[in-house]
Order: C-alpha cells, then structure tokens, then sequence
RNA sequence: CGGGGUGUAGCGCAGCCCGGUUAGCGCACCUGCUUUGGGAGCAGGGGGCCGCAGGUUCGAAUCCUGCCACCCCGACCA
C-alpha cells in the first residue's frame, strides 16, 4: 500500500526499520548506535512520559536529577554491578581539546587528563545511593521514592532505532525503605504501575514474572519484568522492577537509625521503562499501510481532510471543519486540519496512515450538500458516512472503541501463541514454526538454561507471577520441576 | 572482534569489468499551467571534491596501494 514499505510477512525486520524511518518518527544519527527522535516520535515519546509521570507521583514519588557523569570508582562499589555494566560502559578520559599542531582540526589535549576517569551513566544507582547515604540517618527519612527522566548509554554492539540504541531515554525510580517488606510491596507496586500503563495506554497485553538468575539485574536480588509479544513472534521485555534488597546500601554505606534504637541497612528498589517501550508500541499494532496508533498515545488523534476543486469551495469546507474541529476539542479530543494545496486529498490519506492518526475526517462537495462527513477508522479501515452535528460524539466512541479493539487484537494474537510442551523435541518445533511464548518445565538451573539458550537462541523471559504450582519434568534434563516458565526468542 | 557486502545529488540506484565529450536515471525539491472523493499530468529549473589519501597515465568515478566509514550475519543487551 505504502510506497516502499515492505511487508510485514516478508521481512519484518526491514519494515520495523521503513517503518520507524517513513513514519517520521526517529533516525539514525552520525553517531553509530545513536538516534535523532524526530518531532512526531517524540510527541509520542511525551505523551507516555505525561501519563507516567502522573501515576509515580500519584503513587507518592517525586522527580529530582543527578548528573550525567559517574566517578569510575563507584561503579566497582557493587560486584555484580560492575560485572553487569563494566563492558558497555563510555569513559570520559579528558577535559580539553586543542589545536592540532598541523593545523588541521582539533586533537585530545594530552595534558589534560582526569585524576579520575568518569562513566558515562549506563543507570544511576551508584550516583543516587553514595548521594542517599547524606540524606539517610534515621527511620524518620524513610521512605525515601525518587523518580528521574533521564539519558543514559551502554555501548551496545548492534544497535536498531528504538530498540536497542548506544544512548536512550528513559526514567529511573530509585526508592529506599525501612523493611524488605516495604520494599518488596514498592517492587511490585511499580511493576503493576507499569502493566497498567502498558494495557491500558499501549494498548499492549502483558506476561508479569520474574527473571530468573542469569537474566537478573546486576546487583539486584529479584527481578520483576514485564513481556510483551511481537508480530513476528519474538519477546520484548517493556519494563523491570527490581528488589535491590541491602545490596546498594551495603556498597554505599546507608544506615540508618531504626525504631528500636539500632543501625540498619536501607533496603531498596529501582523500576525503569525506556524508549524501547516506542519500539513495543510501533512493532505490536503497526501493519503494512505504516503505524497504528492507540488513540490514548496518538499525538494527533483526529485528521480532517477537504477535498476541494477550488478556492470557493475549501472556504466553504473549511467553515463546516471549523465547527468539526471545535466540536471534537470540547471533548478534549486533539484534532488536525490538513487544508495544503500542494497535496492530493488521496497522497494525504496514504500519509496519515502511514503516521498512525486513529480517525480520518474527509469532508467534499457531497457533504456540504449533505451534512455529512466521511469517517474512517485506522484500523480497521472501515469508513462510514456521518451527520455533521453527531460527528463529536460519533468520533470519541471510536477512538474509545479503537483504542479497546487493537488491545484486544493483541491480547488474542498473544494468547493464541502461548504454547504448552512437554518434550525439547516440540519445544524447537514450536520456536521454529509458530514463535511465541513456549511454557515448559525446567530444572531450575542455570546450566540447562544457557544450553537451551546456545541450542535455540530461546531464553527463559519469565517465571509468570499468576500460576499455579504443576509439577512436571524438565524438557531439558528430565529432572523434576515444580511449575512451567516462559521461553522465547527476544529482542 | 571473525565472515560477507557497500561507499556516485537529500534518498534509492546505474555507469566501473573494457580509462576518453559536459557523470546519468527514479523519487524528492523549485517555477508555471492544468488537476484534486485513495500516493496527479505536462513543461521548465536547481542541486555532485564519484568516501579519503597516494600512485599509474596525455587523460581516472573507472586501474593499483593504503586508509576511513557504514550495512548485514555471529558472541553482549532496557
């Protein structure tokens, strides 16, 4: 349909990356690894900061920021920490340039070499915890829930927009609490903030669970996370929450003084969802006419197109879209007036399917003569006629019911690629043929998990939080297993 | 870092093997006219250190040497 967007049954991942690119949503950048967020994406990208924002401060936190540049000798401060994040890590080595002596252009200036390197921030827990110990001293300072927006870089091999980039967004919730208790209810309470967002904003169904060791957090003693199912069958992880039980107050030193008179460690917790979560919203709904936007997210929720032969008449439609356009934004609705000349009304419609808008509003000479305008949903692309006086009402039902109608699409899109297996046999049957989520037993060892892993690129995504307890046998080893865990092949 | 590939206009490419007028095509862009209910047509126009540096030659986008960059496939990951 669009010019010279693949299609999805033929090579998703060249259409993720058209699509990403034609949609006006980001680009590369002259940095390898690195994206410009164009104005479109980042409308998007504003949007889901707004909501976010909103539910951690309607859950009791506040925002604050730390700096971009970390003291190389913090990150050693937590052992798995540093294990996790030392080999993707930028490193500020000097303050200066000069002159080059042969004139041409600028080198390194080799006297000014820092004392002490600094770390590009790959996650701030270093920064925010060595900063908590002078802020923590007693049970009365606690707890203490911190948010920030943030950029961050981990210097990935191979890099695609969105998904996986050298710098990205994202924010960071970094809390301290007085009982493990507590900060186990904050990890939890977090990760359900985050599934509601992802439902019922993205539209998206997702898998709540646990990672298992090897997929933990360095330096976390759980980690929650959410998965996601893509179109092409693969996992993406939207979103983790972490139990940092006393590790990072043990590192940094954060006591503080308890109810009973004692000197305690802060147990802790952080939570991030990133810009990866544009990579989820665009590869879940999207198909081969471009984006499809929920209406919740949509920067532009409604467009409204004239079709015109001449002057005299645009004049006349542009006083009917008028009465359109403050009809829809007195239901708060964000609407569109697409009047250029310089635009085929047919060359518009491609263009704002291709960008995703949630309703199209055409209106030509047969409306004026009618009343009526022609109303079309994204996607579906169902189109009906509508009396102009009902258009306000008509339109927030449909955004409402677009809105419902692609998450259920997913939701049973994610269901019907949900498979049991009971054998390895079927199980790289299933990875090979249908994709998806595979639930089979496992022994519990990280030994059977990485040769699954080195067999058939499947990882473990999830121990899934609501499941009963089956008792099983490993499809791996045959060892006894006491309930089925999430495998897939992931982004 | 191993294997493969590509650098020519904003984007996508041809030309290179076999050196030789002024480097060409499509899209995009600009101007004008006709068009406008699913990506319009015609006419005119602008835009190039042919990745960089050497070399061979009367002459290099084309041949040789070196370098650089990017992309794809593997090992790492929100």
């Amino acid at each position: 349909m669009s010019k010279g967007l693949p299609k999805r049954s033929e090579d998703y991942s060249q259409w993720y990356n058209e699509l990403v690119k034609k949609a006006d949503l980001a680009e590369n950048s002259p940095v390898r690894g690195c994206m410009v967020i164009k104005p479109y994406g980042f409308a998007i990208w504003e949007k889901m900061q707004a909501t976010l924002d909103k539910m951690f401060k309607d859950t009791g936190h506040r925002n604050a920021y730390f700096p971009i540049f970390i003291p190389k000798s913090y990150l050693s401060k937590e052992a798995d920490h540093v294990e996790g994040f030392a080999k993707e890590c930028a490193v500020v080595t000097h303050y200066r340039l000069k002159q080059a002596a042969d004139g041409g252009g600028v080198v390194v200036d080799p006297e000014a070499r820092l004392e002490e390197e600094l770390i590009v921030r790959p996650t701030s827990e270093t920064v925010i915890w060595s900063t908590y110990k002078n802020w923590i001293q007693s049970y009365r300072d606690l707890p203490l829930k911190l948010n920030q927006w943030a950029n961050v870089v981990r210097w990935e091999m191979r890099t695609r927009l969105f998904l996986r980039t050298a710098e990205f967004l994202w924010q960071e919730g970094h809390t301290a609490h007085e009982t493990e208790e507590e900060a186990r209810q904050e990890t939890l309470l977090m990760l359900q903030v985050y599934t509601d967002f992802v439902q019922d904003h993205m539209a998206l169904p997702v898998i709540q669970g646990v990672k298992t060791e090897s997929e933990r957090f360095a330096g976390a003693v759980d980690t929650y996370c959410m998965e996601t199912l893509m179109q092409d069958g693969k996992a993406l992880q939207a979103g983790t929450s972490h139990f940092l039980g006393q590790n990072f107050a043990k590192a940094f030193d954060v006591k503080f003084a308890a109810r009973d008179g004692g000197l305690d460690y802060v147990w802790g917790t952080s939570w991030g969802v990133s810009t990866r979560l544009m990579g989820a919203l665009i590869m879940a709904h999207s198909d081969d006419s471009g984006l499809v936007l929920p209406p919740k997210l949509a920067p532009i929720q409604v467009v409204i197109v004239p079709i015109f032969k001449n002057q005299e008449q645009l004049e006349a439609i542009s006083v009917v879209a008028s009465g359109l356009i403050r009809q829809l934004n007195e239901l708060g609705i964000s609407v569109e007036y697409d009047d250029r000349d310089t635009y085929k009304p047919g060359w518009k419609f491609a263009e704002y399917e291709l960008k995703g808008v949630p309703v199209r509003i055409a209106i030509g000479p047969r409306d004026l003569e009618n009343n009526t305008a022609e109303v079309a949903r994204r996607d579906t692309s169902e189109k009906q006629i509508v009396k102009q006086q009902e258009i306000g009402a008509k339109v927030k039902h449909l955004l409402a019911d677009i809105q419902d109608s692609i998450y259920r699409k997913a939701l049973k899109y994610r269901d019907q690629h949900i498979t049991d297996v009971d054998s390895y046999e079927a199980f790289k049957s299933v990875l090979e043929t249908k994709g998806g989520f595979v639930r089979a037993h496992w022994d519990g060892t990280a030994n059977t998990e990485q040769r699954i892993k080195e067999e058939t690129k499947a990882t473990i995504r999830c121990i899934p939080l609501d499941q009963r307890q089956e008792p099983g046998t490993c499809i791996y080893s045959g060892e006894p297993s006491q309930q089925r865990v999430i495998f897939a092949k992931a982004y």
